[in-house]
RNA sequence: CGCGGGGUAGAGCAGUCAGGUAGCUCGUCGGGCUCAUAACCCGGAGGUCGCAGGUUCAAAUCCUGCCCCCGCAACCA
């Protein structure tokens, strides 16, 4: 009965807290509470990467948390299928730009399943609902004067198809392939995003919350104060879009399309739909380069509108890959599939959710992955569960055992640990403190690891008159065990199902409905544990060397040890032999060399590989005079994909190494004719 | 004067908005425990909190100036 009070205390403490509507709080009187969150829209251009995973596992994780408090949550994701680029990369695949969307969205879906996200939607811009709902925004916005038809004016790269800023050309030409540009006017519509611009300001300033974090928001409110511009809003240079209703030669532009997908998959606009039900939006969710837009552009189009403006934006970090951004042109991409094949889908959630603060950058490393999932999940929670279902085993005949009904809850400290983790677990998801929600969990787990050195059960058990006291700890064990479970049910897939069930319970049968779930007391006494495989297996990084001690050493020794029998088991940062063979080194000589137009660091190329001769564009100018090239004898990688670099296709790199702003060629040692293979 | 992020122990980071004994993870050194997935627990060593001023009883935190690194913007293959 103390246990209840205290219980009722400290929930009724921390509802009293939360000011935003979306608690965690019970059921009182009025209409149902709602959450609505959304991720953006992704662009199809290139492959979906770990970022976009990490954004979409981020709502995942609230919008399961939301549910599981008993709200009615609208969690919606989708795809932004429209523009130019679209378009071209469709074309050169011989596609019609449909075909190649759909494509898109089969493997975008395909990955959401992978790593099961529970998005209620999925909005497509193609979609007739969309559609309708963006030409009767655009329509309205012209009609009361929001929008106005003007003339765009830019530079176009006819062999590109391109426009450009007259800041973005180089030289005059064009940034992509280095021809000339023309400057061309076309006509367009545009918003008037500066009418809107002081309303913005008062609006944002009334409302500290509306952006987050604080960082962004400082951001956004002196981007707009250096003042606004109008926003295009239809092109006509381009067709694969949503098309003017009254003016049928232009089609919608970016931002004004993909933006009202978050009200046009509510069904906008038509009576009874559930747009009534779930917007303004709780939150939108999305990686911090495209706050901007969400943050300016999308509730001063509500304005305009007089739609009520969604309550927050939140712009989250990057993972960054080594050190590096994440691009498609750097080759770093880290495919999430892969990740989940190799170690599983709950280390992956697990790490995207509690390596960064969120709102902040951080580095992925597979190492980092590596380690969170050993000292986290395996070390800390899975061995937690390992140690105390055998003592249950060993120590209590296999079953949950009955606390001592005489023990103080002051003397069990585990009861307030869990208290505590509850209520830090639910602060931290209302601030969209991902990471520090599941750190609240770690620490209970934590503070359970140490109760079992403070308690030393198995000494407990040698004394008859000890027994009460062994058997309470047991079942606090246990009970901390199953709270952990409830609490981690929202992050992650797997683990919390199987922790349950080791503990006897019927996973599918339970009502984890929060915070009820989480109340301390919710394991019955009497029923029968039952050990399982351990819950998240080490992982083991044998030929790897600790973090710090350059790879390349041990790599190297490494390979001279195992000598050449089938494929080891291969750690994360080496690569097989196979992958290895993939790079085609090989000798080259230069023909000639001479500086790129308007490039300080690169120079140009022509080179021989045997009987074939090839350009590549090589970042050594500051290092190497042209005319001291011609004729030496570099190595290459032949078999890379070809690019262009300032307007200059390269068809290879050259290998070179540098240090401490050094930089020089690797040569071979003696001569030898070009095209020979290097390994 | 382009925009933004950052500089805190060997590594990676929190703490900065609301100033009050500098904290976490990994690594390292030593100890404990034997229930457990070579796991768990305790303790030690290790920091001029980028630099210089200022405000304050008190500054990693607030103010001013400067230095350095990174991303984007236009030079990365």
């Amino acid at each position: 009965m103390n246990i209840e009070q205290s219980r009722n205390a400290a929930f009724g403490a921390a509802r009293g807290t939360e000011q935003r509507t979306a608690t965690a709080g019970g059921g009182a009187a009025g209409p149902a509470e709602t959450f609505y969150i959304t991720t953006p829209i992704y662009y199809p251009s290139g492959r979906l990467h770990i970022g976009h995973a990490y954004t979409t596992v981020a709502a995942d994780f609230v919008a399961r948390y939301k549910r599981q408090c008993g709200i009615d949550t609208w969690f919606l994701t989708g795809m932004d299928e429209h523009g130019l680029k679209i378009a071209r990369a469709a074309e050169a695949e011989g596609l019609d730009p449909k075909a190649f969307v759909d494509r898109a969205f089969r493997q975008i879906s395909g990955l959401w399943k992978v790593l099961e996200i529970s998005h209620d939607d999925f909005i497509r811009t193609t979609e007739p609902r969309h559609k309708q709902v963006v030409q009767a925004l655009f329509e309205r916005l012209y009609r009361q004067g929001d929008i106005y038809k003007g003339a765009y004016e830019g530079w176009y790269c006819a062999p590109c198809e391109s426009f450009w800023l007259e800041r973005q050309l180089v030289d005059g030409n064009c940034p992509d392939c280095g021809r000339s540009c023309e400057l061309v006017k076309e006509e367009a519509y545009f918003f008037r995003l500066s009418r809107y611009q002081d309303r913005w300001l008062e609006y944002v300033e009334h409302h500290p919350e509306f952006i987050q974090p604080l960082s962004r928001r400082n951001e956004m409110i002196s981007f707009v104060k250096q003042g606004l511009d109008d926003l295009c809003v239809s092109r006509t240079s381009f067709s694969w879009g949503i098309p003017v209703a009254f003016d049928r030669q232009h089609v919608v532009y970016v931002w004004l399309d993909a933006l009202t997908n978050y009200i046009s998959a509510l069904g906008y606009g038509q009576p009874g739909s559930l747009f009534d039900k779930y917007w303004p939006a709780d939150v939108h969710l999305m990686a911090k380069e495209i706050v901007r837009f969400h943050a300016i552009i999308w509730p001063i189009i509500l304005m305009a509108a007089g739609v009520e403006l969604p309550k927050q934006i939140f712009g989250h970090g990057w993972f960054t890959a080594d050190g590096e951004k994440i691009g498609k042109s750097r080759g770093n991409v880290i495919d999430p599939v892969v990740l989940v094949d190799k170690y599983g889908l709950d280390p992956i959630r697990y790490y995207l959710l509690r390596e960064l603060p969120f709102g902040a950058d951080g580095n992925y490393t597979e190492a980092r992955l590596i380690r969170r999932t050993n000292v986290d999940l395996a070390n800390d929670l899975g061995n937690l569960l390992q140690r105390t279902l055998a003592m249950v085993w060993r120590f209590a005949g296999g079953k949950v055992p009955q606390p001592d009904a005489r023990m103080e809850d002051s003397q069990r400290p585990l009861i307030a640990a869990a208290e505590k983790a509850w209520r830090a677990y639910a602060d931290c998801l209302e601030h969209l403190d991902l990471s520090n929600a599941l750190g609240a969990v770690m620490d209970l787990v934590g503070r359970a690891n140490k109760y079992i050195e403070e308690q030393l059960p198995w000494d407990l058990a040698k004394d008859e008159a000890k027994h009460p006291q062994l058997r309470t700890v047991l079942y606090d064990l246990l009970e901390t065990l199953r709270i952990a479970a409830v609490l981690l049910k929202p992050a992650l897939r797997r683990a919390p199902d199987a922790l349950l069930g080791q503990l006897g319970l019927d996973p599918a049968g339970l009502d984890f409905r929060l915070p009820q779930a989480a109340r301390w007391g919710g394991l019955p006494a009497g029923i029968a544990v039952r050990r399982g495989a351990p819950l998240f297996p080490r992982i083991e990084v044998t030929p790897e060397g600790p973090e710090g001690i350059p790879q390349a050493a041990n790599a190297a020794a490494g390979t001279k040890g195992v000598p050449g029998s089938e494929t080891p088991a291969v750690a994360p940062g080496v690569i097989s032999y196979d992958e290895f063979a993939r790079i085609d080194l090989r000798v080259a000589e230069v023909l000639r060399a001479e500086p790129v137009k308007g490039a300080d660091r690169l120079l140009k190329l022509q080179i021989r590989v045997g009987g074939s001769e090839r350009q590549i564009v090589a970042g050594i100018a500051q290092h190497y005079r042209p005319e001291e090239l011609t004729g030496r004898h570099i190595v290459v990688v032949a078999n890379l994909a070809a690019a262009k670099i300032r307007g200059e296709e390269s068809n290879g790199m050259l290998l070179a190494a540098s240090a401490e702003g050094k930089l020089c060629l690797v040569v071979p040692e003696a001569a030898i004719p070009s095209g020979a293979r290097v390994k």
